[in-house]
This record gives structure tokens, sequence and C-alpha cells, in this order.
DNA sequence: TGGGACTTTATAGTTGACTAGAGAGTTTAA
DNA sequence: TTAAACTCTCTAGTCAACTATAAAGTCCCA
């Protein structure tokens, strides 16, 4: 009676902006996956919404799609223990962390670039010459 | 009777861990500069040790070679006034904030992710299908 | 029944940040 | 002095993550 909605791959193309042939791409890498309908269209279930939604923000924070995968694959292939998947978990949580800690880190750097440049101009002139990077060595 | 100490492409090389090419690569993209002696090669500064330094670092924080060449092109035309160059730096200040906030929030999901789990899961048996990414849809 | 919107595969092109190699000239240390 | 090591330019290739296009088939609705 009820059959779980199908999605075409237009639809999940709408749901969450990402572009069609990206859909299909993320497929030949296996993050996603969809089935064949008589007439050869892919068709989705709503969740392929949400691990599309998880890719996109996964990457958005500088993770591969490999990196995704790495979680993902072992889900789709749903044999592999959860030990394995936990690890790979707190891998990607260390990551972050420490990846977290350096952007702190440099943006500290960077106010203090700005801040030095601001004591010794406080009211810059038309045109001054800015003496920041020289004066001011970065990561060094 | 001192001159400064030029040094050849391979001694900024080997000084920063850059490859040869890549320092190359920069200079076409204006972000480092070097003097060209007699037989044509490229001499540079001690100073563009710290200069690479400075691109590694921000490029390993996800600026894009463009991003650096932004503040780093200003400097070395010497002819942009400072508030120019300040905003360019605050510009990249609040990026690098959103951006860490993104970061904490996904590490968040990421460790409830993982708690969640092994709350249903105290003692995960040998043989297991991991329920993890069904069960807790993230980022949804 | 038609036609526009949608889907398929396959191939090729794009961008960023390089690396690799050829072919030629230069420097340096034994 | 000569050979290894280094440098030059130029072209081509690589990888990730796509986008674009072609040629063909399918769906849907007025």
């Amino acid at each position: 009676m009820v059959v779980a909605t199908r999605l075409k791959i237009g639809d999940v193309a709408k749901q969450t902006g990402v572009a069609v042939g990206a859909l299909r791409y993320y497929e030949s890498l296996g993050l996603l996956s969809s089935e064949r309908g008589d007439n050869g269209y892919r068709y989705y279930s709503p969740e392929a919404v949400h691990q599309v939604q998880f890719i996109k923000k996964a990457q958005a924070l500088g993770f591969s799609l490999e990196d995704v995968g790495d979680v993902l694959n072992v889900h789709q292939r749903g044999d592999v223990p959860c030990e394995f998947v936990r690890s790979l978990l707190q891998d990607k949580i260390q990551q972050l962390e420490a990846q977290i800690q350096q952007m702190m880190a440099f943006k500290a750097d960077l106010e203090q670039y700005r801040d030095r440049w601001a004591e010794s101009h406080p009211r810059p002139q038309p045109g001054d010459i800015c003496p920041l990077i020289e004066t001011v060595p970065l990561g060094a």
C-alpha cells in the first residue's frame, strides 16, 4: 500500500542543492547508493537527502570525499565491526580538534599583526605605504 | 663589503621543505619574488624563507594561494594604502572565526554521534553490524 | 499525440596546486 | 678539467571534485 517515497535524481538535487552530475559522481565513488528502475533511472530513498547533506557538511570542513567514504562505505557494506567505525570517528574528531587549535593560533597571529600595525599607525594617512608585512613577519 | 646573503632556489627549497618547482610556481603567481643573476638564476633574500613559511602556514589552514596573494601582493607592489590591507586582514580573521565555529559545531556532532552509539553498545560483540550512520543521521 | 522536461552513458574540459621530464646552460669541487 | 649537481624554460601530466556536452531513451501532461 504505502510505498516509501522514491526520489529521482533531480529531486535529490533540488532538495540538497547539489548538482545532478555531482550526485552521480558521489555514486561512482560509492558514497551514495540508489536503486535502478526498469527504465534505468536511479531512485533514492529520502535518507539519501540526509546522506548528501552530511557529505556536504563534512566537505565544507575540509574533509575529502575519500575521508567521507571511510565512514560511509563502512556503513554501506554493513559488515564491519563497530569498533572500526568508532576508531574512524575518533580519528576524525582528533583531526578536527588539531585543526581548530591551529586555526585559533593563526587567527591570534593575524590579530596581533593587525593590532601592532594599528598601534604604530593610529591614524593612517592617505598615501601611506603599508609596512605591515615586512615589519611583523608572521609564522616565522 | 657585507653583501646580504643571496640564496639560490635550492637553498630556499631546503630551508623551507618546499619543492623547487613549487617555489617557481609561487613566483608565477606573484607570491614570491627574486632577483636574477647574470646567469639567469633566481636569487632570494633570507626573508623569502619567512615568506614561504607564511604561505605554507596559511595554506595549511585552508587559504588558497589566491587568498595569500590578496595579502602578499599588496605588499610586493608597495603602493596600496594601509586601510586596504587592514580590511583584507580583518576579512581573513572573520573567515577564520566563522570556520572555527563551524568546526567546533561539527566536532560536537561527531562526538554526540560517537557517544550515543557507545550508550547503546556498551560492549560491542564480535560480528556486530554497525547501526551508527542510519540511526543517528548527522547534519540533518 | 506531441513536445518539453527529465533521465541515461560516455567523453571531455576545468580549476588549483602542484610534479615530472626534456633539453640546454652554469657552478662547483675533486 | 671534467663530471656531478644545480639551474633555466617549456610542456605535459596528475589529482580532486567536479561541470559541460552529446546522443539517446523516458516520462508526463495538455
